[in-house]
RNA sequence: GGAGAGAUGGCCGAGUAGGUCGAAGGCGCUCGCCUGCUAAGCGAGUAUACUGGGAAACCGGUAUCGAGGGUUCGAAUCCCUCUCUCUCCGCCA
């Protein structure tokens, strides 16, 4: 969410910027609204003042006789306020609605642009594996060494939905351990292991809701829904509370596994297991002072890159662009694991600032110290990384002629020893 | 799932025959005094949001005693609904 007294006061120049985005915003019906609130404020308000003041009068009079004429004068004050009140709470309702749909303002350094061709590469590293013979994808890969099993997986529920057998099954656990290792023990980050499910308040926090629920699976007789990332329930750890100015930045780290109805995206990535309704992910998040959060967003980002380089993946770093952004970042990279069977790079990581936009839709402040008043924290969050589509990786990128796979060495403690992934 | 108890400021904890309660008291914290140092002691201060005025410091108004609604001139206090926590029973990994 955009603080509104910003909003109010730069109207033209937010409406431009969030033009960047593609699509059309108006806030007109925002300044509307946020007026006549002001209105209404003022007349409820000063009739409240006038109510209290009175009433007060009527509480030193002892004979309540004489009282009377104050009294049934009060009565229709206060039915005036309900009316006003009642005015009120539905512009006010209206305004939140409005404001809560719409987007972050992009970072100034982010690249203008309508869509992913207008990323901009910020690094490449390592190098594409060079394979004498026509790397397959990952899916008969893993279906040769009988380790991913789609058929089964579209028995036992439906379309995007897989099986992992034997050391397919141990090398997305080793996988899920080994970032978790690699994050808490060398990068600092607190292990968290959150609920899967969360309510309402925790995904408009974070800015799934109200305006993407078609994404979300909804549980259907709770108001639970299951997170789509880990980035919903840890970024809610702090929801409505005043942090510290001196144990900023927190810094978490958490598995989970992540549910999209992927909703609009029929006929791509039917194959295999890049778009799946549930996946694994390890998440990054941070809550950090505004004054260093774009320090703190390059060392995420940094942090989740480290997992690749360790694994030795090939990869890149883009800079989305303002077309390419989701809703609630301000600036936001990329991270494309290269995958040979394809030719191409697919994104592992998405690494964003969200300043403070959903700092104030979750109401997550800090104070400089004692005596500050409070004030919105930064947040931040990354994929480190996207569990499944490492595996994926892995499997195209170190698969041999024979059907096998190297096994990364830096996995390999998490594999019992196994070097090689054989029938 | 059944029965009962509870939810007050950073924390603890008063306050229920409605009015002077944004709320006693204590702890903590901040500043000052005192003190050879520390402790103790003394004094003052110590919520948040919205809103009006002001360049600002700041001053005023409104709201907030789990959340929402109701009764009333007036509600932390009365009524209703919901949420959460705790205890006991049942069930269960």
């Amino acid at each position: 969410m955009l603080d509104p007294k910003h909003l109010r006061e730069n109207l033209e120049s937010v409406e431009q910027r969030l033009a960047t985005r593609g699509g059309a915003v108006t806030l007109g019906r925002f300044r509307e609204l946020d007026s006549r609130r002001r209105e209404l404020l003022r007349e409820a308000e000063s009739l409240k003042a006038l109510r209290n003041a009175v009433s007060e009068e009527i509480s030193r009079i002892k004979d309540k006789s004489q009282a009377q004429s104050r009294i049934a004068e009060m009565r229709e004050v206060s039915a005036r306020i309900k009316v006003l009140d009642e005015e009120l709470r539905g512009v006010d309702d209206e305004l939140q609605a409005v404001l809560l749909t719409i987007p972050n303002i992009p970072h100034e350094s982010v690249p203008v642009g309508a869509s992913e061709v207008d990323n901009r590469e910020v690094r490449k590293w390592g190098e594409a594996p060079r394979f004498g013979f026509s790397p397959k994808p990952h899916w008969e890969v893993g279906e040769g060494l009988g380790i991913l099993d789609f058929e089964r997986g579209a028995k036992l529920t439906g379309a995007r939905f897989t099986l992992y057998r034997g050391a397919g099954a141990r090398l997305e656990r080793a996988l899920i351990n080994f970032m978790l290792d690699l994050h808490t023990e060398r990068h600092g980050y607190v292990e968290t292991l959150p609920p899967f499910m969360v309510n309402r308040e925790s995904m408009t926090g974070t800015g799934q809701l109200p305006k993407f629920e078609e994404d979300l699976f909804r549980l259907a007789d709770t108001d639970y829904y299951l997170i789509p990332t880990a980035e919903v329930p840890v970024t809610n750890i702090h929801r409505g509370e005043i942090l510290k100015g001196t144990e900023l930045p927190l810094s978490y780290t958490a598995y989970t596994p992540c549910f999209r109805k992927e909703a609009g995206s029929y006929g791509k990535d039917v194959r295999g297991l890049i778009r799946q309704h549930q996946f694994n992910k390890v998440e990054l998040v941070k809550f950090a002072h505004p004054s260093t959060s774009y320090d703190e967003l390059e060392r995420l980002l940094a942090d989740a890159e480290e997992v690749l380089r360790q694994l030795g993946l090939h990869y890149r770093v883009v800079e989305l662009c303002t077309g390419d952004m989701g809703f609630s970042a301000a600036k936001t990279y990329d991270i494309e694991v290269w995958l040979p069977a394809q030719d191409t790079y697919r994104e592992i990581s998405s690494c964003s600032n969200f300043e403070d936009f959903q700092a104030r839709r979750a109401s997550i402040r800090f104070r400089e110290d004692d005596k500050a008043k409070p004030e919105f924290v930064h947040t931040l969050n990354g994929s480190g990384l996207a569990v499944g589509r490492t595996l994926v990786a892995i499997l195209e990128n170190y698969q041999q002629e024979d059907g096998t796979v190297v096994v990364p060495e830096v996995l390999r403690p998490y594999m019992g020893g196994c070097t090689v992934i054989g029938r």
